[in-house]
DNA sequence: CTATTGACATTAAACGTTTAAGTTGATAGA
DNA sequence: TCTATCAACTTAAACGTTTAATGTCAATAG
């Protein structure tokens, strides 16, 4: 049982294997009568046959591969979709990409190294990085002169395409809600603040807020720990141990949030009664919680749709870096109280 | 700025390409001296050389991917990731597939079509398919000879490696939990009741309980929409609205017992006080809702993992068939009371 | 009547690896 | 001394496409 090539369906129809290979890629610049095209197409659907995309993409250098890079924020912790963000990042940009014809690649790398690999390796013909912090990888990927799409990336001077949100912003949002709800101490829940990561600007965005209303930032209303479910229900307990001083949490993502608001529940502290709860993100946990989450909604399909869509953009051409920061809003639901 | 082939290396070298090659790819059946080899793996470095894997597969025939195939249960529902316990598996089989050396092609395809072709036309060396109900494609995949490992997967006679639970068992076990609470009138809360589907099982698994404990099987105590969030909210709607004469539910998948903990919520309907749910799968979700809720534990990373080694086994060589059915568990939490 | 054009199709050379088969020179066994 | 074996490489033919260059023929223009 050999496989069919395309010289057997050459063979079939009658014509030379370029007919053939026109036929199939539909090349508007090359003329094929009707009647070869349809012998060729009848002798395609007769053989089975598929292309070898290897032996395509040798010659072609497209693979018609977008890579999908979610580098892991916490070594070691190797689940990262189990945040709901990423899962529904990556269905969104599946799907884009299906639809232009493309596969992806996923790549959860440990190091690196491994998505400069991946993307001259595999030859990808554009990539999509998550989050990374800027590193020396980042530059080198300039070199393979794909498209490139960083989202939720802050770089110093973005040589990529970007999208993104307005972290800073978002922070504000978050801070002001609960300020114009009547609180005054404001604790801070997130992951590491790592220099230009999307952490440090909602942090920032925290620290304009409270500033501008005249409040100190507190160090012992700052936990930071990592991005999980786990961590947000150990800062509650911390939060109860240490006297439960404030009176509403900025968690930076959904996920912290309702960690958070469990962990406060199983101490006998109710949301939002004793302390109120604000997240991030706005996707599906948030409405799954009890109370359900006030939140700052972020489009996250649309980050995806996005990103597909610039390097779509590249691919047929374009050459200027496009950049798109999402709109952000307040979701009011049940977490967060006035006094 | 031309890409360095093999070629180079070669030149750089002093040697062939086939010795280039031989060291790259440290075959244990080529006798390379020290000296040569290093030779060869300095000019590697200098070059910064990384192989043109279209090349090398259409050569040898090998790819280095794996497909994984997550069907689009409903059609036109792009966003099957958002369900966490797609994205933990996710997580588990990008993990395992990683540590021995093979990146994941990614496939949520919208007709069957797609899967054979991504099998066929990107020559993955293994595939694995989750949740697919048995169809004419599967048989075809026959015809490729690559591993296949069917997740979740019930088939009549299976050609194909499968990993997964005991679904009528675990139906039963959470139905005979919930009766050995005192409940008599429980509710089946579930996405689409198909032959072979893993939710049918489940729910064989629900009436064989009810049957023994001579209780009748009820139509109006069947909520069959699909596996979302958004339905089970809907499906709280219409218990209501049914006067809800259920004092327990059975809900097929977490998702849904927290979808449904949520609408109910909503209307003024207190779980576990008015009524009882028991979830299935304790992923991530189940610890998140208030209350927590009480399931049935399965090991969605071992599932990812046992695949993967499945394949990796397939690959170097074992010929027979491996089956492997993960233990079940009940979690007691807090969304089941006695009564 | 020849030259030009256009439509349609073919030829053949890549693309960058892998690998079966061969070469070479040295060592060992008879 | 002659053959056999072996280590250490090399040669060169694939693998299955794509695509620039070219060819053929009929229709049209000059």
């Amino acid at each position: 049982m050999k496989r069919v090539s395309i010289k057997d369906v050459a063979e079939a129809a009658g014509v030379s294997t370029a007919t053939v290979s026109y036929v199939i890629n539909a090349r508007p610049d090359q003329t094929i009568s009707p009647e070869t095209s349809a012998r060729v197409l009848k002798a395609v659907r007769e053989l089975n046959y598929i292309p070898n995309s290897a032996a395509s993409s040798l010659k072609s250098k497209k693979t018609n591969l977008i890579g999908l890079v979610i580098p892991q924020t916490e070594p070691g912790k190797e689940f990262m979709f189990s945040n709901p963000f990423y899962g529904d990042l990556l269905s969104s940009i599946e799907y884009s990409a299906r639809r232009e014809g493309y596969h992806i690649l996923l790549s959860a790398p440990d190091n690196g190294q491994s998505y400069i690999t991946i993307a001259r390796n595999r030859g990808v013909d554009g990539i999509i990085i998550v989050g990374a912090y800027p590193n020396e990888w980042l530059d080198e990927l300039h070199s393979l002169s794909i498209p490139v799409v960083l989202i939720d990336t802050y770089v110093k001077d973005p040589v990529y395409h970007t999208v993104g949100i307005d972290d800073r912003l978002g922070g504000r949002m978050a801070t002001e809600y609960l300020l114009s709800r009547g609180h005054r101490d404001i604790a801070f829940l997130s992951g590491q603040i790592e220099e230009h990561g999307v952490v440090h600007k909602r942090f920032q965005g925290y620290k304009d807020a409270l500033e501008s209303a005249g409040l100190p930032v507190r160090d012992e209303y700052l936990y930071t720990g990592s991005i999980s479910f786990e961590y947000a229900e150990q800062a509650a307990r911390e939060m109860v141990a240490k006297g439960c001083r404030e009176t509403a949490v900025f968690a930076t993502a959904d996920v912290m949030g309702v960690g958070l608001i469990g962990g406060l529940h199983n101490l006998g502290v109710r949301v939002p009664d004793d302390i109120s709860v604000i997240g991030f993100d706005d996707g599906i946990l948030a409405k799954m919680c009890n109370p359900r989450l006030t939140t700052i909604h972020q489009d996250i399909a649309e980050k995806g749709v996005t990103a597909i869509r610039f390097i779509m953009d590249s691919i047929s051409g374009a050459t200027d870096k496009q950049e798109k920061i999402l709109p952000l809003s307040v979701v009011e639901r049940q977490s967060v109280r006035r006094i």
